[in-house]
DNA sequence: ATCCCTCGAGGTCA
DNA sequence: CTCGAGGGAT
């Protein structure tokens, strides 16, 4: 008898979930919302009483679970990248060039464009487990993102089931944003209830999103568009971009309304024209366009670089621009002992924010543009987002508008400044400014670095100021009772600081090289500069000419490094640092250590950059396996040079087969 | 000549 | 978090 509910409760569920889809994803219901509250409410009464058949797809089961005290970390198992960007249609013309002269030279054939808008919201990541929603992750910084799943369940355009399949995982990606219309009322009611209206969708999305209380995140109007899909096991995929937006669209998402082909560089500049022309009528925010190359097969051919696809451009709109009065020009001193003026503005609303303040480069671009203090200039907003100082408008100009003198010395620590030959850039001269040492310890803490929890500017500043600390060291000799008496800290905050503190001493070594803030040397040059040594005191011992014999150092790099190797304070600091415990890995970055988890591969061939022993070390460092044969569990055969008949196996069984180039880009994207 | 890394910049919301 | 100028590498 009972198991008549089970039936009626699962049709049901079905049926409203069915009603949601057409009206929050194809904004085309085909009944009342009188109807349709009907219907949730019968559910809704049903699932009370039979409570052991509430399904998880059920739409009651949007908001549930208690506020959390913080979010998890999640690790994407395919980063999560961005694009670079075009700002204007001769730099898309480029983009299909690059393109074209790429697939030219690697056999890959005359490629096509698929266009779609590129909303601004917020990215996250969603996976289907058996079809069901299990998991929901912000973009983060591409490798870990945050645990929103909760937060993600209570908005309505996005499917707690997949519609028509089952795979065994199903990842999408795409964007939570506000529609404006939502926006509005959204904005309108916050002001009834006196609260503070939200400045611009974008940062509201964004804000909504990382609610502790899922309760609070149900109350905003938010929706989902998709674009495009992570990991997929147990779904066959089409093999062009167009198609798989599609195919995502019939699993119940909202897509882009605007899905073209372009098969040359004018069709492209056309479609991307008309785009914009009809941003202003669109229903939601869009900053540009996506261009992605279609088929598949070309894709993996371009392959990736650091942090975005070779594959996809961002071809953005032109920004907003507005005038306001130059106030003042500040001098702000950086790590690496470069003075940047800054442009202090009478605040102006520029795109949805409050700017008042503007970067201005260097002294070249305050003369170029001819900028001098009392302007009243263009400030527009690079790619949406950076406020800058564009133009002055010297039709406006009274004369008594001041001309900015550079400073010759620095304005934190009045050592002389220095402009090198060739450089645009002034900087300290002095190696131990405290400007400098502010910012380098700042950057020692920094999230990419040895990620510090807690140790923010506001404290860097004070520990400085107080002299609790003179150095990066220093910091490893704080105890909590002394630093729980500091303003805004108490014992709690300081127990934190130094068990993050303790935590931040096991470090891998590429992460240790880049947070010593050599000149140079980002993220990328440590890690090649990890890879070289492989450990801390091969690395301190290293000489010029062995860093020159590295590929990707060049002369500049070198030498900044043995300058700093060489200089005595920081053969001080180096040492202090392991006798205070430091615990330094030489392995592989281990933050996305189960990137290659589960994937099976298989080399064949001479590999250039390393050994078989190696590429399998490596492998098996982000918790992939390596097999001798190729079979239908494969996942990647990797080919060097003179590969063997694994190849044509390969081939037949369908196997995806990557170059050298594209094995290390895959291994890179750490 | 071209490509890509490094470095430094501001605003919003939690 | 994101962008762009500058400059290093090839």
């Amino acid at each position: 008898m009972t198991e008549a509910y089970k039936a009626e409760i699962a049709k049901l569920v079905t049926e409203v979930n069915d009603h949601a889809y057409r009206y929050y994803v194809l904004s085309s219901p085909v009944i009342s919302d009188a109807a349709y509250d009907r219907l949730y409410r019968t559910l809704e009464a049903l699932e009370q009483e039979h409570p052991e058949y509430i399904l998880p797809e059920s739409p009651t089961q949007r908001v549930g679970g208690a506020p959390l005290a913080a979010f998890e970390s999640v690790a994407h198992s395919v980063p999560m990248l961005s694009l670079s960007n075009a700002m204007d249609s001769a730099e898309l013309e480029e983009f299909v060039a690059r393109t074209e002269r790429f697939l030219a030279k690697e056999g890959g054939g005359n490629p096509a464009f698929s266009v779609e808008y590129k909303f601004d919201g917020v990215a996250v990541s969603l996976r289907y487990e058996e079809g069901l929603l299990v998991q929901a992750a912000t973009r983060g910084d591409g490798s870990t993102g945050e645990d929103v799943t909760q937060n993600i369940r209570t908005i309505e355009s996005i499917p707690l089931k997949l519609r028509n399949v089952t795979p065994a995982v199903f990842e999408v990606r795409g964007e939570v944003l506000f529609l404006l219309s939502d926006f509005e009322r959204y904005n309108a009611e916050r002001i009834q209830q006196r609260l503070e209206p939200f400045a611009n969708p974008r940062n509201a999305s964004s804000g909504s999103l990382r609610q502790l209380d899922p309760a609070e995140t149900a109350k905003r109007p938010l929706t989902f568009f998709a674009y495009g899909v992570g990991v997929v096991d147990g779904l066959e995929l089409p093999a062009s971009n167009i198609e798989r937006m599609a195919l995502i669209a019939e699993l119940g998402f909202r897509v882009s309304p605007l899905l073209r082909e372009a098969s040359s560089a004018t069709v492209l500049k056309q479609v991307y024209a008309e785009a914009e022309a009809s941003r202003g009528t669109l229903p939601f925010e869009v900053d540009g366009v996506v261009v992605k190359v279609n088929a598949i097969a070309q894709q993996e051919l371009l392959g990736f670089r650091q942090r975005s696809p070779r594959w996809a451009i961002a071809g953005k709109f032109a920004a907003s621009e507005e005038h306001t009065t130059l106030l003042d020009i500040q001098i702000q001193v950086g790590r690496t002992g470069a003075l940047t003026p800054v442009a202090i503005l009478e605040p102006v609303q520029v795109g949805g924010v409050m700017v008042s303040r503007a970067t201005l480069h260097n002294e070249d671009e305050i003369q170029r543009k001819d900028i001098k203090i009392g302007d009243t200039v263009v400030v527009k907003r690079m790619g949406d987002v950076i406020p800058a100082v564009s133009a002055v408008v010297t039709a406006l100009r009274d004369g008594s508008e001041k001309v900015f003198r550079f400073p010759t010395n620095c304005p934190v620590c009045a050592a002389p400044v220095l402009k090198e030959a060739d450089e645009a850039v002034y900087r300290c001269t002095n190696r131990s400014c405290p400007a400098r040492l502010e910012q380098r310890v700042m950057h020692f803490a920094s999230r990419n670095a040895a990620d510090i929890d807690g140790l923010g500017s506001k404290l860097v500043t004070l520990l400085l100021d107080s002299k609790l600390i003179t150095s990066i060291a220093d910091l490893y000799e704080l105890r909590a009772e002394v630093v729980a008496p500091l303003p805004r800290m108490g014992d709690t905050s300081a127990d934190n600081l130094i068990k993050a503190l303790e935590k931040s001493k096991h470090i891998s070594l590429s992460r240790f090289i880049y947070a010593l803030g050599i000149r140079h040397v980002g993220e990328r040059t440590a890690q090649v500069l990890a890879q070289a040594f492989g450990d801390l005191a091969t690395f301190r011992k290293c000489s010029y000419e062995d860093l020159l014999a590295i590929n990707e150092v060049g002369e500049g790099t070198a030498e900044a490094v043995v300058t700093f190797l060489e200089d005595p304070d920081e053969q001080e600091q180096l040492g202090r640092l392991i006798e205070l415990g430091f615990v330094i890995t030489h392995t592989a970055e281990t933050k996305t250590g189960d990137l290659l988890a589960g994937k099976n591969f298989v080399l064949t061939g001479t590999l250039e950059t390393f050994s078989r022993s190696e590429a399998k070390k490596r492998i098996e460092a982000l918790a992939g396996k390596v097999t001798g044969s190729v079979s239908n569990k494969t996942d990647y055969v990797v080919a060097g040079t003179d590969p063997g008949s694994k190849i044509s196996r390969a081939e037949a069984l369908g196997v995806t087969v990557l170059t050298e180039q594209e094995f290390l880009a895959l291994l890179e994207r750490e």
